[in-house]
DNA sequence: CTGAACTTTCAAAATATATTGAAAGTTTAT
DNA sequence: ATAAACTTTCAATATATTTTGAAAGTTCAG
């Protein structure tokens, strides 16, 4: 296979990967580009290698931005703004997480702590239910959180090589 | 606040959880009233607490017993088909990380893995990096996969303790 | 200050996804 | 074999999300 059908196919794959994970299919295709770019690119690179509009180019670049993936670089002697990707999948991946979390871990487990304290009958297996599950979701989330917390401030080698070793 | 309120506020934000997830609301809600429920309900139960249609409903509950999260469980001298969910979190959260590697992380590598010997010029930093990031993204999604893997087969006890012990 | 180079916005259009409900299909008791 | 009870399908419709591109906004060199 040649380098312009594998990055075409990288491209593409990427960009359907990241629509199951609630990222758009540009802006996982932008994201994509720049992962596999050695040089900044422009926003008028981009909008030529992936044929997509300028308004189109510019929100999601933005929003790549927003999520911490993709930096504006100036090149000295030029006008334009250029961007890159961060390269290290370990630090992508934490920053994925760490935005999640921040996006909809956290605000799900303050409804949850909001639903704690119901007004009802304790005989009731409805109550005794909806407690029960909202208790458990509780739980489990306070533990995810402590894990996640861990993970995002850790460094690769040190995760990793510690749950290696852990997990055997 | 009352339990009928916290009911639905439960379900209402469970469902726009769920559809940052790749779940869609419908399906994500119906788990949410399942979840919450004491008994098992019918289809019709269901179709009337969420207003929703009976092929919306039917599909949705197709939909999650695929991703075993719920059980259609059959009631003695009763015709209609009735159905629950799996109220554990750690079981709920483990086969949907089961599911979702199954789904997305497993074809996922496997295209990384079409990637990995392209033809190309050694000295072009564009050939470089595409493999460079190919190989990156190989590297981490082995671990992850190894990780899922431990988590899915663990027990809650064992998982959530082993790490909170290791990670003091 | 001016205007060229560049960036951002946003209403309209295109596309994708979810939902409906009536019709077709299936199962079961008699 | 029949028909009532129940489940599934799917084309039409509704809803939600993404994309476009022209217009407005900004920046900066001269």
């Amino acid at each position: 296979m040649k380098l312009a059908d594998a990055r075409n196919e990288f491209i593409a794959k990427w960009g359907a990967f990241g629509s199951h994970w609630g990222i758009n299919r540009t802006m996982a295709q932008i994201h994509a580009l720049l992962l596999i770019s050695a040089e900044p690119l422009s926003q008028d690179d981009i909008m030529e290698q992936l044929n997509v509009s300028r308004g189109n180019a510019n929100m999601n670049i933005r929003e790549l931005i927003d999520w911490g993936l993709v930096d504006r670089v100036i090149i000295s002697g030029e006008r334009k703004e250029y961007f890159v990707a961060e390269k290290d999948i370990w630090k992508v991946a934490t920053q994925i997480v760490k935005e999640r979390k921040k996006r909809e871990l956290d605000p799900m487990m303050k409804v949850i702590e909001s639903l704690e304290h119901v007004e009802g009958d304790k005989k009731d297996p409805a109550f005794k239910q909806f407690n029960e599950t909202i208790s458990g979701i509780k739980h489990f989330g306070k533990q995810a959180d402590k894990m996640l917390d861990v993970m995002v401030k850790a460094d690769e080698n040190w995760f990793i090589g510690s749950l290696m070793k852990f997990f055997r």
